[in-house]
DNA sequence: TTATATTTGTGCGTATGTATA
DNA sequence: CTATACATACGCACAAATATA
């Protein structure tokens, strides 16, 4: 292997480099350049972007057809995510016309550690449930979630999120009207294993990863969530 | 290739996972498991491992002894980058103790098209000055930067920011003051061959990307900007 | 309509990389 | 270290479908 990388297939990286023209041309381009071509471009064998071209095939975003050439049949486009004290999945979605949910993957009961415990303001060893959850958009899994919240404070939490599908409607069947966004950190990584066949993703697919706390009108800290999406599918937008 | 993904080595995921454990255990692992478990761990023969923590060897992260055992050298730590209102690549990093600096890469004189145009309020085929610049801080790379910025008002930008290394100091310098982060969105993936360059780092490694637009006191835009962080080494904050 | 060029699809031989035993 | 199996990548040739003059 000469220009790739190690341990990486090249005609993984060629498919990279079709899907980052189609994503630059920004709909601008219908119909990608001949195989030849490609391999001149991507200095590669033309079986090498046959093979490249299969994997974008067989996802979808490209289809070839015999002696006319290969079309771009969607465009990567991302769902916009408002980021703001008022961060909701469910309003966020719907307004872009998309019909939410939320599925319940597994719950767990777990003692806090001390990050934990640090910030939910509650004692070390405290008593926690621990809620995996999928969300969903006009039926594409979005994103997955881990989210802690006081068991004692909220003891019928995962009971209330299995019925509704909303942590906003869970929350308020366990007295909390109304809650705010703390804290936001971002940063980005390759799926886990496990994550991303709930996602319904190749294994190499990337993640923004979200770190949030939310807080009662209190500012009584009551959920802490990992979020995990699919950064293919979404981008978050922040106004200041 | 059973478990592993096509395209991929299967060493490459093994180091990949090995990475995740070290990272998941924060701090409290400093010795890995010794190679056999970590072979039957992630199904693979004891070779595959060796190659793996070879390539985890050559990046720094661990040291392997002969008759003790593989261990963790340094921790994948990430940099806190504070975004709002006023973001500032160099304020943010000063106030973590540590030295920034920008660099300009290359500079280009182009002509606006629709999108840009848009942003920046100016009319299409305006001229711009194009700016690829990298910032570093601690003498690591921490993200490329391109900027578009309409060369009728600000003629001496290339100069000034190939001068101060300081995209606010360039600004100062052609009579901007002050100016704010009006909006910032934020996806990931992986990083592009010749970003990998210069950032040095991996070429499958994550890049987060913002777009984001900055305004003058009047609330003119006048810096449209496409950021590359390396997702390994920066975390962005935002408090709501 | 008939050629001719263009473009994707297929077959085969060879060399190298990856993974196991 | 060897041997084996499979995946990856290349080079060349040619077939089949389509476009164009």
């Amino acid at each position: 292997m000469i220009g790739g990388e190690e341990g990486i297939a090249r005609w993984r990286s060629v498919a990279d480099g079709i899907r980052a023209l189609i994503a630059d041309a920004a709909g601008a381009m219908e119909k990608l350049p001949v195989e030849a071509d490609l391999a001149e471009r991507f200095q590669v064998n033309r079986h090498t972007v046959r093979r490249a071209i299969a994997a974008l095939q067989a996802e979808g975003l490209v289809r070839a057809e015999r002696g006319r050439g290969t079309f771009v049949e969607r465009l990567p486009q991302r769902l916009s995510y408002p980021v703001g004290a008022r961060t909701r999945f469910s309003e966020n979605i719907t307004g872009q016309s998309r019909q939410p949910a939320g599925r319940l993957i597994t719950s767990k009961r777990e003692a806090a550690d001390a990050r934990i415990a640090a910030a939910l303001r509650i004692r070390i060893g405290a008593p926690l449930h621990r809620l995996e959850t999928l969300s969903v958009a006009d039926g594409v899994p979005m994103s997955l979630a881990t989210s802690w919240f006081p068991a004692e404070r909220f003891p019928g939490i995962v009971a209330a999120y299995a019925e509704s599908g909303s942590i906003t409607k869970a929350l308020a069947a366990e007295g909390v009207a109304d809650y705010r966004r703390q804290e936001t950190r971002i940063t980005a990584m390759r799926v886990n294993p496990s994550d991303a066949e709930h996602l319904a993703c190749p294994r190499d697919a990337v993640v923004l990863v979200t770190d949030s706390v939310n807080c009662d009108p209190d500012d009584a800290p009551i959920q802490l969530s990992r979020a995990r999406f699919l950064a293919d599918r979404i981008e978050m937008v922040f106004r200041t």
